[in-house]
DNA sequence: AGCACGCCGACT
DNA sequence: GTCGGCGTGCTC
């Protein structure tokens, strides 16, 4: 008997391939399966979809080639995982085989089956030889506050995902850890998934966790997954969490696609933040797509559940419209929620918990505004900071300082000529990068030594124009040289940012630095306000934070609020540390606006009336969540081809089914126009809802694909939708 | 995406 | 006379 797999590979969705191709196999092969088929002149990973025994119409046998191989060992991708899959397909406009493959651990696609099969054995020993502790209550030593004891009461009967709002230092962490200990209880397989937005974010939830649970579970229990482990650590941790070995996995947004049976609670920290929505290949929002799967998992041991309670023995549980029936239930913590998932909680959508109070009754950092307007012409840091920054070190407390640029300055010019550090390949000034004298790009990473005269004129004057992070760190060890510690020692600054972490490990020795209290100001980007618990830093201050705010990207005013209560979140965080103290911490923020609303909300920290003044906007606006967008983007060798293929593809889609439901703009080129000798344009796309999107992109894909060879589009490199985009 | 086939410039 | 540039086209 002959069966007709088709089979998923991963062709993206512009190859001109169909969503699968039919093989041949003398087995039936379950939809799931992991195979190695041939394409072309190589043999790939593929995904088996669906599995007739009858081949489809149109299709001879002599036009279909054999499956070379079956991937031994592995039990199928089952339903849930494939229909997240190919809802993540449909809805960000990908194929199918590109978002199944993209969602498998790489070294799958470079393995034999042979190889495989060895690498199995291996971890199957592995795993036997690892004894299983003897459970105990893991909880013991951790009381909660009533706050903290409140959410979870709520968040056990929720039918609904959950947005936690706690603000920082409220103890989200500790929810997290008890719902997934609820979670991993219901059931002997059940399993969690535990995201965060960045790499750096991993290794001190990891310790929690571990702390929590390897004493019940053993170390197997917990797997990490993002990009920064090798291959093979991947690939390790990708098989646990298939085999529903690891009971919890803790990773970055690629986790959300990973395959995972026993699914049973989906946390996604900081679920505001940009990162979790991805920027190449597909362009999906892992937060988005992890309330789908919660909805998807749900659904299925919903109907899983309800054949048995109606049969012949009925559950002695009460009954009644939910109650008691297995979920999986996804968490979205924030102490500044997206506007997306803020309005979905005010419609009832999301269940909403609070957590205003940090742990211990410690305060929020009492908002202190600095008007650039009124300060020395050319300061960088205002007198009246650098004299608040002094105190506190003298009184053995840290500061934080908060610059969004990495670098000595973002230009270098000549007085004389007008010439400044633009790269040659981009649209944009390389950054002097003072500690190893080069001018580097920070878009294409361009790196020239720094050049002792100016290349145009042979001026000897060239100067940096603007600061990033290496020269206030530079300023800040000058003004503070004469300040004294507690013990006598001179005020010790440090810098932390991309490239004083390059190197691996350098991140944790500088948490350490920091930690042990060697460092009295730390100086650094956005990475700095993630995450970290310091315990004695008492001022935070932001010291160009609305810059931002002039760009006109419209979700500027949300991400700086965010950034700036993220920040001052890292102030004060042990109550016991600032009562001894006896100072309140503070958040300084040096703004140029200070009669922006922003701030007024900001002082009272008050989230809620913020996000209501956005929304309201937005809504009269017809932004998003009101309104849906998507970009087409484009990539070429020239700008006008860029734009010739998206407004010739504007012009097709006029005559497409659902063209008069959306609203397309002009073509307009990227702010920063051209990057590595590529020139970047994109066209704006509108609807009322996200249906009427979503049924024009998918009209919209072929008429794509033909106006590529459209003469005016010559020269074009690439191209690629982004639904939902995060920027316009 | 890969990888082939295919037609024009600098090297043994 | 070949090696190799990357332009077009196909993959069950």
């Amino acid at each position: 008997m002959t069966f007709w797999p088709s089979v998923v590979v991963a062709t993206p969705a512009h190859s001109g391939v169909g969503p699968s191709l039919t093989y041949r196999s003398e087995l039936s092969l379950a939809p799931g399966t992991l195979v190695r088929v041939p394409l072309g002149a190589r043999e790939v990973l593929g995904v088996v979809w669906d599995c007739p025994a009858t081949p489809p119409e149109g299709l001879t046998e002599a036009q279909t080639k054999p499956v070379a191989g079956v991937l031994e060992g592995l039990p199928p991708l089952n339903a849930r995982w494939r229909q997240l899959v190919k809802f993540a397909a449909q809805y960000y406009q990908r194929s199918l085989g590109e978002v199944a493959l993209a969602a498998l651990p790489p070294q799958l696609r470079d393995l034999s089956t042979v190889q495989l099969a060895r690498r199995l054995k291996k971890h199957q020993a592995a795993r036997n030889a690892e004894a299983t502790p003897a459970p105990e209550d893991g909880t013991d030593g951790h009381a909660l506050s009533d706050e903290q004891r409140d959410a979870l009461q709520a968040l056990a009967g929720a039918q609904a995902p959950v947005l936690l709002f706690g603000a920082t230092g409220s103890g989200k962490t500790e929810v997290y850890l008890r719902a997934t200990q609820r979670a991993l209880a219901e059931h002997a397989s059940a399993q969690a998934l535990v995201m965060v937005p960045e790499i750096n974010l991993t290794p001190q939830l990891e310790a929690r966790f571990r702390e929590r649970f390897e004493p019940l579970f053993g170390t197997g229990a917990l797997v990490c997954l993002h990009s920064g482990m090798t291959p093979a650590q991947r690939l390790a941790s990708w098989l646990a969490a298939h085999a529903g070995h690891a009971r919890i996995v803790l990773g970055t947004r690629m986790a959300v696609l990973a395959s995972l049976p026993g699914l049973r609670l989906i946390v996604v920290d900081e679920e505001h933040d940009p990162s979790y929505k991805s920027q190449e290949g597909a362009r999906y929002s892992a937060r988005d797509l992890a309330v789908y799967r919660g909805k998807v998992e749900s659904e299925a041991l919903a109907a899983e559940a309800a054949p048995l309670r109606a049969g012949p023995h009925p559950s002695p549980l009460p009954e009644g419209e939910g109650v008691n029936t297995p979920r999986c239930q996804v968490v979205l913590g924030s102490a500044t929620p997206s506007l997306e998932s803020w309005h979905a909680a005010d419609q009832g959508r999301y269940l909403r918990l609070a957590m205003p109070a940090r742990i211990g009754g410690g305060e929020l950092p009492r908002l202190r505004l600095v008007d650039m307007n009124h300060q020395p012409k050319g300061a960088v840091l205002a007198p009246p900071l650098i004299a608040a920054m002094a105190e506190r070190i003298a009184r053995g407390e840290q500061c934080l300082v908060l610059l969004n640029r990495r670098g000595y300055a973002p230009v270098l010019a000549c007085h004389d000529c007008g010439w400044k550090s633009a790269c040659p390949h981009c649209s944009a000034y390389r950054v002097f990068h003072k500690l190893d004298r080069t001018l580097r790009c920070h878009h294409c990473g361009f790196t020239e030594r720094v050049p002792r005269a100016c290349p145009d004129c042979g001026n000897l004057d060239i100067a940096p124009v603007g600061r990033g992070t290496e020269q206030v760190e530079e300023q800040l060890a000058g003004l503070l040289a004469d300040v004294k510690r507690p013990d006598g020692g001179p005020a010790r600054v440090a810098r932390m940012d991309a490239d004083s972490t390059r190197l691996k490990g350098s991140l944790e020795v500088q948490l350490a630095t920091m930690h042990s209290g060697e460092v009295d100001v730390l100086v650094g980007t956005q990475m700095i306000a993630k995450g970290h618990d310091f315990r004695r830093i008492t001022l935070v201050a932001g010291i160009n934070a609305d810059a931002g705010l002039f760009a006109s990207d419209y979700r500027a005013p949300e991400r700086l609020f965010a950034l700036l209560m993220q920040a001052g979140g890292r102030a004060g965080r042990d109550a016991a540390f600032m009562s001894s103290q006896g100072a309140a911490s503070e958040l300084w923020v040096q703004t140029w606006t200070p009669q922006h609303p922003l701030f007024d909300a900001l002082r009272r920290h008050d989230f809620p009336a913020f996000a209501a003044t956005q929304l309201a906007e937005r809504e009269s606006a017809g932004m998003p969540p009101f309104g849906h967008q998507a970009l087409l983007r484009a990539d070429a060798r020239t700008q006008q081809a860029a734009q010739a293929y998206l407004n010739a593809a504007a012009r097709a889609a006029a005559g497409l089914p659902h063209a008069g439901d959306v609203t397309l703009y002009p073509a307009v080129p990227l702010t920063i126009q051209r990057v590595a000798n590529v020139e970047r344009a994109q066209l704006l796309v509108e609807a009322a809802s996200r249906g009427a999107l979503q049924r024009f992109l998918a009209a919209w894909q072929p008429v794509l694909l033909d106006c590529r060879s459209l003469p005016e589009a010559r020269g074009l490199v690439r191209f690629a939708v982004d639904v939902d985009p995060l920027a316009i």
